[in-house]
DNA sequence: CTCCCGATAT
DNA sequence: ATATCAGGAG
């Protein structure tokens, strides 16, 4: 079995376990941006509780321009980073609404120029905001799995992503990430991954070794 | 390579 | 008390 085969036969299995969506909790591109940027080193789950009241107090990119910037600070208070957060969403907001006329970018090229936002978070925007695969989402969980899947031993992010894109079938690449996602924070752990529970683990060229 | 930084599990 | 979680900028 070759890497395109394996990945293949990785997705159909994961597929039966998860759901190939992502985990974060938004209504349009703008929410997901500010997810998005608020989910760096942070759960999706943690991200999601902060949202949920959030997104009923600020609507729009002027909405989060409106109040001074220690307010927003405390409104994300329970998540990671949360000053330079606040910093970034403010940012981004006063860019999208000068630049942009209030609507998030939908190419790489100009998510980059966003404070806050690097591949990563761009891919998702891109993805599961505008259904675009422009790239491969890659945090640490696609990142470890890929590497335990022998895809890529690449330890520049930017050049994993590369090497993944000529493994997975363009029209794969959003599901590759959210199954692979899914995946490494159930079961394919960074500390304790439970081969012995895995559903990959006859395939797998890490199983039981680590 | 350092800084940014809180919640939850153990 | 300490480990774990898990991106981006400078």
């Amino acid at each position: 079995m070759d890497k395109k085969e394996f990945v293949i036969e990785v997705l159909k299995r994961l597929r039966t376990l998860y759901e190939p969506k992502i985990a974060l909790n938004f209504s349009n591109p703008w929410e997901l941006l500010v997810a998005t940027i608020l989910s760096a080193q942070t759960t999706d789950e943690r991200v999601n509780m902060v949202t949920e009241k959030l997104f009923k107090k600020y609507k729009t990119p002027e909405d989060y321009l409106k109040v001074p910037l220690e307010e927003l600070e405390q409104d994300i208070k329970s998540i990671n980073y949360y000053r330079t957060k606040a910093k970034n969403i403010r940012a981004c907001a006063q860019i999208i609404l000068e630049k942009y006329g209030g609507k998030v970018p939908d190419t790489m090229e100009e998510l980059l120029k966003l404070p806050g936002v690097a591949r990563k978070t761009a891919n998702v925007v891109l993805s599961a905001g505008y259904g675009k695969n422009e790239g491969i989402v890659v945090d640490t969980h696609v990142d470890r799995l890929s590497k335990r899947f022998n895809l890529s031993k690449e330890k520049n992010r930017d050049k994993l992503e590369q090497d993944l894109m000529k493994i997975v079938p363009r029209e794969e690449w959003a599901n590759f990430s959210y199954l692979l996602i899914h995946h490494g924070r159930n079961v394919c752990k960074a500390k304790n991954p439970k081969c012995d529970e895995c559903i990959l683990n006859d395939i797998c060229p890490s199983a039981f070794i680590k």
